[in-house]
DNA sequence: CCATAGTAGACAAACGGTTGTCTTATTGTC
DNA sequence: GACAATAAGACAACCGTTTGTCTACTATGG
């Protein structure tokens, strides 16, 4: 049973704006005005002194929710994300956040794992707790939003938002082109799971680009994700089954590293060296990608800085800047161990 | 130049209880009392669905900030951390949001670097934001706070501010334990970094541990970490100094994960295998850990459960329960691949 | 000396709710 | 039929700010 006894030690009452006012027999207005510095009113340099002293000696903090309450801009943003923890949103919404809180804005987030019931109830729910924007990371919004929104990896457009994009094109382009130039022309590819947010553009951009460079790309050579997995297993029995099939590629093109991780040890066990035999391409650049040997050469989002771009974007708009409806950012191509000169004569099997 | 011209199109005004009771024909207080099911009033059923509907109908959401602005309950958490992103501090989070979130809470994370100013500066500015407590995650505050805190990983005890902590003696029990029961006897150690919180009482305990199984700790079976590093040249160059001078240990006892892979790689390029010739044992368990080869046995840091213990401690407090100054969370053994039985012959050198 | 213009600041009305007190009908009781 | 008790709801104060309007006083110019 819950005891009431606990006095707080941290309970002393806030000063306010009337107590400040009474202590130095001033009306709260003109305290107000001092504090504020507001323009169009005339207080004695003698005065503004005495408020400012006060403040200080009294440590008065205004309360931003009286504030809100006028109907001012709260200085505060709510974050939509599928999850907190490790990975892909952690580092979007760290590149956010850096901005957010450099300009002197708070932010709430809420994660909703990808629950329909969540992301239709939460801007809601934002919005009654005052937030002047949201920011949506890789969440699937529906309907009007009752905030100006940014999105990050959002697949749908929705009028009003600006949507920051990774740029797959010239992330296909990198990737294929890599392999291009250091001789590959028989290359497999793997195609992300039908869930995934990625895998339909991502695919489309590469297979532009294969038909680009005249890269040929039979149906055997293609592998398809399914499982909803976020460990290395989920690449390894689909690399394993192309090796039943096939063999004669000298590169396979992942959807990212932690699949690019499972097929490198699948091929591992099927006796082929990498990148000797096979270089493998990941995607994403998870910290991983550079731990393990042979170290991963990977396509990296920039994700951070997509979080960044979203912050600063989103602050434009409130600031009612007219944004793009799309904002493309560029990937880059971090070239480790796992990629090599294709080998030009065939490797005996 | 900031153009003034766009009209939102999420800008329909909210409904306010006043408008609501306009449009009702009864007064605001009654209307706000059956939308709380206020108790000691008394309201005809017929009243009460009339109001229901309406709210429904205009999907009323009412304003926590006039709410909060009577001196009531925010439902409003303000989670202090150094950083956002990768790593420990971000399941810790996930951990404590879960938990808040579940609560119908809300929080503010505020990330801070370490830079004293902002530690300073933030609890105040998360007060005048109106939460009702504050969550500390490895943050070294100072001075009296001005909510009810609980704190995950502090390194000091503040007077009513409950402390998660891991129980780095039974972390220590599993670790020596584990490979005390493979036969282990000659045991090489790596102490932390001195800036790093966990290494004076991680080392401590180790070592009251290791008298106790009466394993002998010689000075030169200790190295001891200085980089602030977080990849696994961290942990290379000593091991390999460790290798230059002794060659007869059959164990490493690494200071985390990231330090262990630097490890096994150093061992590695030394011509040694792991774990046939010395079994390394990590501490921490990141997502790397079981990707590496060979994978890593490591000792696992709950560390979502201690966020999600420390978010629940808070909410209790804010109930005005009794907590104890610190809670223990129970670490976990993880076997891996990276541990064995300890060689009984002397390995040729 | 009086009208006028500043100056310094008070007053009060919001903002959107909550909650204690008061009023008006309606009913029930003897 | 007089009276109290109860039901149904209005009224108003308040939370801590911001901000438009108003007033008292002082100084200035003619």
């Amino acid at each position: 049973m819950p005891k009431k006894t606990s006095s707080d030690p941290s309970a002393q009452r806030r000063v306010s704006l009337k107590m400040l006012a009474e202590y130095l027999d001033l009306s709260p207005a003109t305290v107000s005005f001092v504090l504020n510095n507001a323009p169009g009113r005339s207080i004695p340099p003698a005065t503004r002194e005495r408020v400012k002293a006060a403040a200080k000696k009294f440590g008065y903090q205004p309360s931003q929710i009286a504030r809100s309450l006028q109907g001012l801009k709260t200085q505060t943003i709510g974050i939509l994300l599928p999850e907190l923890g490790e990975g892909y949103h952690s580092q979007v919404l760290s590149g956010a956040a850096d901005v957010l809180m450099r300009e002197g804005y708070f932010f709430f987030t809420a994660h909703h794992r990808h629950r329909k019931d969540l992301v239709a109830e939460y801007p809601r729910i934002l919005q009654a707790r005052g937030v002047d924007g949201i920011l949506a990371i890789d969440t699937h919004l529906e309907g009007a939003l009752p905030a100006p929104t940014v999105s990050v990896g959002g697949h749908l457009h929705l009028p009003g938002v600006t949507n920051v994009v990774l740029d797959h094109h010239r992330a296909a382009e990198l990737a294929l082109g890599h392999l291009y130039r250091l001789g590959h022309r028989k290359i497999a590819y793997m195609h992300g799971q039908p869930f995934s947010s990625d895998s339909q553009s991502r695919w489309q951009s590469t297979m532009q680009v294969a038909r680009a460079l005249s890269l040929e790309v039979p149906n055997d050579l293609v592998i398809q994700l399914d499982k909803d997995l976020n460990t290395p297993e989920l690449g390894y029995p689909v690399t394993h089954q192309l090796l039943l099939q096939r063999k004669d590629f000298t590169a396979l093109l992942c959807f990212n590293d932690i699949s690019a991780i499972g097929s490198i040890r699948a091929l591992h066990d099927a006796g082929l060296k990498v990148p000797e035999d096979v270089s493998v391409l990941g995607f994403d650049d998870i910290q991983a990608a550079s731990y393990i040997v042979p170290s991963l050469t990977t396509i990296r989002q920039p994700l951070q800085h997509m979080g960044a771009q979203a912050a600063t974007s989103l602050l434009k708009k409130l600031a009612h800047e007219k944004l793009p409806e799309t904002i493309k950012v560029d990937p880059e191509l971090v070239v480790r161990e796992s990629t090599a000169q294709a080998r030009t004569h065939p490797r005996r099997s």
